[in-house]
RNA sequence: GGGCCGGUGGCUCAGCAUGGCUAGAGCGUUCGGCUGAUAACCGAAAGGUCGAGAGUUCAAAUCUCUCCCGGCCCA
């Protein structure tokens, strides 16, 4: 039996969907034409526009997890996207190298337990070279994980932070904050862990949290020139009364003064009877109520003025031991007056930096009491809690001591309590800078409000940057100090260090420790011998430094401010934040380098937990990618939801509707192809405008186009708002809904028949649907790269050879306004809600869809009835009733002889009764179903023409209704003949029997 | 402890700005139907005190307040 199709449609597109094979073919193709590379070149040569991008660097200290995934998923759809627009995008890599994630993962590595072993055991030559090994290997899964993905970034072009030339440039950006004075020396508190001797980063802290003992302190600090007046403090950490400095209140918050006896504390109002009864005191009366603003100003006596002489001293300075008044004072828990320790919080130091108190902390790098605490000299700073409880309680001051469990950081390490020390830093002093900051952050596009309010209201803050940190792996700190006369120096460049240097460096000399401390420099001002101050920079500092580091002065000015960038969310306060910063500062202008910033949301397991090693939910990219489509995952994570909000990842849920619609897609492919070559359809000939001029088209055809047109209209546009769920939401609809679940149907019986005579109106369906699928992959092409690229190669090069390489190298569509008819849309809409109505009225009276019925009464409005009828043959053969009729008014009706549904000024009424005639087309299509599925069933393809039909032992009546229809149903089943008999043993066959309304009946094909 | 986001059928989400029909959709379940591109599709049913409480209002998922739970960021 010959095939109604071609072998060659089989051969590219298999019965079923195989994303992971037809993926797999796709990679291979792009690596082998270069069609990334290619693109690039293309678009740039064209000189349509330029859209300049900077990668925001991953950090090579981890793999990449699913979350990651979907950010890269992003970055690469906004590419593509744009590429296909013309704009030419320097879509180049990057690489975050440095920092304490990678020195702690080299550290865990080697072995070592600290920063001094690990000096003294493996030295800082060896650690280094251990932390560039390092970086390659999570460079090769973050690769691997981009290959799988199918992300078109750049890795020829990758820049790596860690580099010299990459150093060098880092260092101009400090060049220009040292020339305005915006880079200079101070103190900064940080997290110290007394055990390992290092600060610790935010993220350490954080990783820290545990339940510890603490005591919890209730004394009294008594108000000077007042009588019998005393502030009420609560502390958990005596022994930083010792560095003491001020009292804060909450200036809008009331405080009570409290009558005990003959004595008067001061408390918040609102904690009064709280804390008395912690205090067990039953007597006691507040005499008068006061502002936290009134009270600023109060002076105190500093109990510890005899033990610590340091603290007399600074006692005859302004501020100190006075009451001031601070936003950050928490007035709900203890008694809302809280003693500032500048050297040992942050908050007591920014209050104290502000009003120019000078910052006391006499500790030394074991956190011992130097010689300048008096009598504490030489204690650890925990230890001296009881001698300054001690202390109190003879001065009688102290009014409780108890102990109490609660959260504290302690170092994820040692486990030891964190101190917070001030110790000495080096700062960018953005505080100076913070209007113009703010004021770039503001002309920002950030497509959603909630992501914007949290940057701004973080950027107005305004603190300055410490930028200094005490470790190894990060670039150094380009200032040396003259040993002589203190004299500091900025160095802006490799080639003026070694002009500088008094020796030329060693043959492996790089920017990084040791090499760049053992140069010295010759003092400008007295020559003298100048030391490079230890320190190596935040490695927020480097990666932020990146959009003029990673670029030259030419590329700078070419691609800076750039286009469009996107990250997690928790990079408000990490990359776009010292991004902003760097470029304010570079360039003196209140310019973002970013002109827009879309803000990813995180992910999370299935059930809404975070992702940690300790729960084992972590979902490797890699290890997904290797069981799941790339272009379902990256379908998923753009649909699921929206991209500010946070995702949970679950991979069951990823296997159903994502695939279900990449799967239609596919399918509608593979419908087109097995008709359109079967006919010989040839694109450039039988276009559109060809049906068009042979009145070929019919209203669904035109209506497909229509639907078309605003769906091209409306993607773009979600896509520009980065309103990507909403975006392939649209794609859903129009593939699932529009194209497979109501055109098709529409078009299936014309498509059905192989007669030459009906020949043009196939042809002009392909034409339809060739333009529409063809729209649809390059719709698709930036979510779903793969599918488009295969499908571009095996259906669209396949007909049309002068189709580009590539599907990536074609131009994105744009909506024809022409195409677009709203009203033919509308008439669609009534045409469906009354096929709908027309199915419910069958399902009440047990009418089979596949039944024909004599007529149809549709009640409707006259607007309705219109559009009704402009579209009534496909209403018709969608009814499958042989007539229809309207009315105006709904009449009343018999309802044995009626079945009928309604909505709204809807009505349908389907004549129930059914002559012979109807009967026998009826039961023909009943008996054509079994045949149909015995075909399916027995591996006949739907092309393969039957020899015979066989239907054996229906009875009597059945048989003559049907006997007038059996030409119909050898066309309708594509056999020769269809054979009617009595009984089984007249025709020797394998039977197969069938269920019809309770009868038997017995079906045999060959 | 502070800030932000979220809590709507078994699951995933929409609706909330600007209060107003019987609170929707998809998945899942059950029954029925349809089907030679499809892992699809159509109809019906079951399933919701819209996190809890209070307030404003003729009317609250929607606005206000308080609280609870989850998440993120920061202390």
């Amino acid at each position: 039996m010959a095939a109604k199709f071609k072998a060659d449609s089989r051969r590219w597109l298999t019965l079923e969907y195989r994303p992971l094979e037809l993926e797999k073919q796709i990679r291979d193709f792009w690596k082998n034409n270069k069609v990334a590379e290619r693109l690039e070149k293309l678009r740039e040569k064209s000189n349509f526009g330029v859209l300049g991008y900077v990668e925001g660097p991953p950090t090579l200290n981890g793999v990449p997890h699913v979350g990651h995934a979907r950010g890269r998923v992003m970055k690469d759809l906004r590419y593509r996207w744009k590429s296909m627009q013309g704009y030419s995008v320097p879509f180049w890599a990057g690489w975050d190298c440095q920092g304490l994630p990678v020195e702690l993962e080299v550290e865990r590595r080697l072995g070592v337990k600290n920063k001094r072993e690990l000096l003294e055991k493996v030295g800082e030559e060896r650690f280094i070279a251990e932390c560039k090994k390092t970086l390659m290997k999570y460079w090769r899964e973050w690769f691997n994980a981009d290959q799988k993905l199918g992300v078109f970034i750049n890795q020829d072009k990758a820049y790596w932070t860690y580099r010299d030339e990459y150093i060098e440039r880092e260092w101009r950006y400090l060049k220009r904050a040292w020339e305005q004075g915006l880079l200079g020396e101070g103190y900064y508190v940080v997290a110290y862990c007394p055990h390992c001797q290092t600060s610790l980063s935010n993220a350490e802290v954080g990783l820290g949290y545990e339940e510890v003992e603490d005591p919890s302190l209730y004394f009294r600090l008594k108000v000077s020139n007042a009588e019998n007046e005393y502030f009420l403090v609560w502390t958990t950490m005596p022994f930083t009364i010792v560095t003491d400095m001020m009292l804060a209140v909450h200036p809008e918050t009331e405080y009570a003064k409290v009558r005990v006896g003959n004595e008067t504390l001061i408390l918040v109002k609102q904690r009064v009877e709280a804390v008395m009864q912690k205090l067990q005191v039953e007597n006691y009366k507040v005499t008068e109520t006061v502002s936290g603003k009134e009270l600023e100003g109060v002076k105190y006596e500093y109990p510890f003025k005899d033990s610590v002489p340091r603290q007399k001293e600074l006692d005859q300075q302004p501020f100190v031991h006075t009451v001031v008044c601070e936003d950050f004072v928490d007035v709900s828990t203890a008694t809302g007056v809280v003693h500032l320790a500048p050297g040992n919080g942050e908050d007591d130091f920014l209050a104290a930096q502000k009003r120019n108190v000078p910052i006391y902390v006499p500790f030394d790098d074991e956190c011992r009491f130097t010689a300048d605490a008096g009598e504490f000299a030489g204690l650890f700073a925990r230890d001296a809690d009881s001698k300054v409880v001690d202390i109190l309680r003879k001065k009688g001051l102290l009014l409780s001591v108890e102990t109490v469990r609660h959260e504290y950081p302690t170092c994820w390490r040692s486990h030891h309590k964190l101190i917070w020390l001030a110790r000495r830093e080096y700062f960018l002093w953005t505080n100076r800078v913070n209007e113009r900051v703010v004021e770039a952050a503001e002309k920002v596009k950030y497509f959603y409000e909630s992501p914007k309010n949290r940057f701004l209201s973080f950027l107005k803050e305004g603190k300055p940057w410490c930028i200094s940190r005490e470790r190894v792996w990060g670039a150094p700190l380009p200032i040396w100090v003259c040993q002589d006369c203190e004299h500091k120096t900025l160095v802006g460049s490799k080639k003026e260090l070694l002009e500088k240097a008094l020796e030329p460096p060693s043959e492996d000399f790089e920017l990084h420790k040791p090499w760049v401390d053992r140069l010295t420099l010759k003092c400008d001002k007295c020559g003298g011998e100048m030391k490079r101050e230890p320190f190596v920079l935040d490695t927020w500092h480097n990666s932020g430094a990146c959009p003029f580091a990673r670029f030259t002065d030419e590329e700078f000015e070419k691609y800076v401010p750039v286009d469009f960038l996107t990250e997690g969310i928790d990079q408000t306060r990490g990359w776009a934040n010292t991004l902003l910063l760097e470029h304010v500062i570079l360039t003196g202008k209140a310019e973002a380098p970013y002109k827009a910033f879309l803000y990813q949301g995180l992910a999370q397991d299935a059930k809404g937990r975070k992702m940690s090693k300790s729960l084992g939910n972590v979902l490797e990219a890699n290890a997904v990618l290797e069981k799941q489509s790339a272009d379902v995952f990256r379908f998923y994570t753009l649909w699921k939801c929206s991209p500010v909000d946070t995702i949970n990842f679950d991979l069951q849920e990823l296997r159903k509707r994502p695939y279900q619609v990449l799967g239609t897609l596919y399918h509608l492919h593979r419908f087109f192809m097995q008709n359109a070559e079967y006919d010989n359809f040839n694109p450039k000939a039988h276009t559109l405008q060809w049906a068009r001029e042979n009145k070929a088209l019919k209203p669904a055809d035109n209506w497909l186009l229509s639907r078309l047109q605003k769906t091209v209209k409306s993607y773009t546009e979600k896509l520009e708002r980065c309103e990507f769920n909403l975006a392939t939401a649209e794609l859903e609809e129009f593939v699932v809904d529009v194209v497979s679940r109501q055109y098709v149907p529409m078009i299936r019986r014309d498509l059905w028949s192989d007669d030459p005579q009906t020949l043009q109106r196939r042809l002009a369906v392909y034409a339809t649907l060739w333009q529409t699928l063809k729209t649809l992959v390059l719709l698709f092409n930036p979510i779903t790269p793969f599918l488009s690229e295969f499908m571009h190669q095996k259906v669209y090069r396949e007909l049309d050879h002068s189709s580009p390489e590539s599907v990536n190298f074609k131009d994105w569509p744009q909506p024809e306004e022409a195409l677009r008819d709203t009203k033919l849309e509308q008439a669609f809409g009534t045409l469906q809600t009354c096929v709908a109505l027309v199915y419910s009225a069958r399902q009440s009276a047990q009418l089979k869809r596949r039944w024909p019925l004599q007529k149809a009464v549709v009640t409707a409005p006259e607007q309705v009835q219109d559009a009704l009828k402009s579209l009534e043959d496909v209403f018709l053969e969608l009814a499958n009733v042989k007539q229809v009729e309207y009315a105006e008014k709904l009449a009343a009706f018999d309802e044995k002889e009626w079945a009928s549904a309604s909505e709204g000024n809807l009505q349908v009424l389907l004549h129930t009764r059914r002559n012979e005639s109807l009967l026998g087309e009826g039961l023909m299509r009943d008996l054509a179903r079994r045949v149909q599925s015995l075909r399916k069933e027995r591996g006949f393809t739907p092309t393969d023409i039957m020899e015979a039909v066989h239907l054996a032992e229906l009875d009597q009546e059945s048989m003559k209704l049907v006997e007038p229809y059996l030409a119909e149903m050898a066309e309708l089943v594509r056999t020769k003949k269809v054979y009617l008999h009595k009984n089984r043993a007249e025709v020797k066959a394998d039977w197969h029997e069938y269920k019809l309304d309770n009868k038997k009946v017995f079906v045999a094909i060959s």
